[in-house]
DNA sequence: ATCAATTGCGTAATGCTATAACGTGTGCGA
DNA sequence: TCGCACACGTTATAGCATTACGCAATTGAT
């Protein structure tokens, strides 16, 4: 998927996410852009929508949150499953890639005949840097 | 972790998951459960929080929703990652333990020396039935 | 037996997350 | 010019979860 120019709003959103230090929720996307003009969820959601299409936006299921994504030029969103290690304490998130546990959970989907489209892999705990 | 007598809320709670062939709201429980003398979101909360603590309850992230474990007797639970494959046409969920992507996730983990404490793997798509 | 601490319960209010429904404007090809 | 697709703005509503308060039952010392 390759990404379309961005527009006003989809951009504002964007740029957001990119420059924060951890995952933020809509609400709070919507928050820091109403000096913008955003006034409703509805702005902030749909321009995710179209992020999250694009692939350039992830959504942290267990947190309620989004995140720009870490590796945008890496085409290994198309081919495999992404997952996320999230820090309770300071928000920091690591995203990585693993093919040998996604052949895994993919193969055992396979043998149950199930078809996959979507998936989350999240770890929530604590950072090198918060885990005293 | 060694389930205590539950209590009537929670047995209640607990038995509506156990019945359904899907998982279930919280607000869902609730309706099932206002013949029953449930009357405020609080009283499925209190009751889901304490099931999931004893391990008999899992969260379904992606979905907002509940699930009985259906493996209650394995103790796979105490010492790896449970995963869910969720039906978008039916519900249906099945829930699924692996060593190899456990042990290959704490690996990556620990290399980041990213102290774990919780996981979420959900895989949302078609189960065999459904998939046409 | 009594007191204190813990746990569960009931109710009301509130807060957070997400979508539905309606209408407007703009660009673009038929 | 018409029709369509798309982005946008606004209001209202739906759905999910927690905070706060008080009371009752249980437990476990003293
Ligand atoms: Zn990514
Ligand atoms: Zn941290
Ligand atoms: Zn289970
Ligand atoms: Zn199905």
């Amino acid at each position: 998927m390759t990404t379309p120019q961005l527009t006003k709003n989809q951009a504002l959103v964007f740029d957001t996410l990119t420059k924060a230090e951890a995952p933020l929720s809509a609400y709070t996307i919507l928050d820091k852009l109403r000096d913008h003009g955003f006034r409703a969820p509805l702005q902030v959601y749909r321009a995710l929508d179209k992020l999250l299409e694009y692939g350039v936006v992830h959504r942290l299921e267990s947190i309620n949150s989004f995140v720009a994504c870490a590796h945008p030029d890496e085409n290994c969103h198309s081919h495999g499953l992404v997952a996320f290690a999230i820090c309770e304490s300071c928000g920091q998130v690591i995203e990585f890639h693993d093919h040998e546990v996604d052949h895994r959970l993919m193969g055992w989907l396979k043998s149950q005949k199930f078809k996959a489209e979507k998936s989350t892999i999240e770890i929530r705990g604590h950072c090198a840097s918060c885990a005293a």
